[in-house]
DNA sequence: GTCTATACACTGATAGAC
DNA sequence: GTCTATCAGTGTATAGAC
């Protein structure tokens, strides 16, 4: 359960109390009394902070995780300079320092539950935030196949998703290891089809 | 939408239409009346061939569907013999055959929503049906460190459920054969790590 | 085996007091 | 800015007719 200092804005800790839930289980299995519960409030009182309701709140919130999601991203990326293994890394370790974001589940469960024109938003908002970033760090390595770097990037996002869905049990080795192991063996792995 | 032969027993349909829909959308996504109407039948009607409601209907399913991804999983890898590449590519092949089965949002998001004694079953039956038949594969590449054959067995199945959760649209290449070239990748990748 | 009717709880949303 | 009260809609589940 997140913490907050005594003066944070209570929009802000709704919006951001609505992020974590909703991040976690999806738009369905979160109701608006479970976001009020969470901030020990009543569930009518939401509609002050956030006067469109659910959906308006989900999509709100899922932009901004995309945002920070694009932000990080594009930072860790730029701070690693300019090797490849380097920024992978980097882009990893800042996904994993974020809370889960289960791509298959919002695309499969969370959009069709959603009004079409708000689905369509997201959409877009997810491929401008987690994909262009992850496959302009392929284009150097797939010049002539951009759409093999495409899937390089998918399957860099569903590595590092995979990951935080195993049980911490899973493995002795923290999440970050096996993250930096696995961009090891990509690459490796990589390097008999690198077109430069 | 799914079709059944004439004389399919009313059971098995149900059963089978709900397999689908939870397995497209989650537990809580999917409502009983949802499942009713693709059968076009009275939702009250279900209680006749699944009396135990909503729950118990999930778990019914969801253990169908594992038990079948075992079965699945260890008929292709036997069928394609000793060599590590083809025994992957066959599994990879059969569950892409599959409807999506989303890892991440049955463990995050449907696990709970149900009850504890229901929540573990399905941990269990998950963990024995799709990683114990991976993990096998991969422990004969890390006989020394078990816990690497078993985040090789994760990733592994990241990487496909990765591939079912991109829109179809992404890649002119069908899915099939984007994992087979990622199966290569991984495979020359692990090369230098592999302990045999 | 499927239906109608209905009980009952939960959810999203609005109105208005303080 | 948060509350109580309330409502319509939806969801699960049961009873009983046909």
């Amino acid at each position: 359960m997140q913490r907050f200092s005594q003066n944070t804005p209570a929009r802000e800790r709704v919006i951001s109390t609505a992020e974590t839930l909703f991040a976690e289980r999806g738009y369905a299995a979160v109701t608006l009394r479970d976001i009020a519960d969470a901030l020990q409030m009543r569930q009518a009182s939401l509609y002050h902070h956030v006067p469109g309701g659910k959906e308006a709140l989900f999509v709100e919130v899922t932009e901004r995780t995309l945002h920070r999601h694009r932000a990080g991203l594009e930072a860790a990326i730029d701070a690693a300079g300019d090797d490849l293994r380097a920024q992978l890394k980097a882009a990893a370790g800042w996904l994993l320092s974020q809370p889960v974001m289960n791509y298959g589940r919002m695309m499969q469960s969370d959009m069709p539950a959603i009004g079409i024109p708000h689905a369509e938003q997201l959409r877009k908002t997810t491929n401008d935030s987690l994909f262009v970033p992850l496959r302009r760090v392929f284009e150097g390595v797939f010049r002539q196949s951009p759409h093999r770097a495409s899937y390089m990037a998918g399957t860099f996002l569903s590595l590092v998703e995979g990951l935080q869905n195993l049980p911490e049990s899973f493995s002795p080795v923290p999440r970050p290891h096996m993250a930096d192991f696995l961009i090891d063996v990509l690459l490796d792995g990589l390097n008999a089809y690198r077109e430069v």
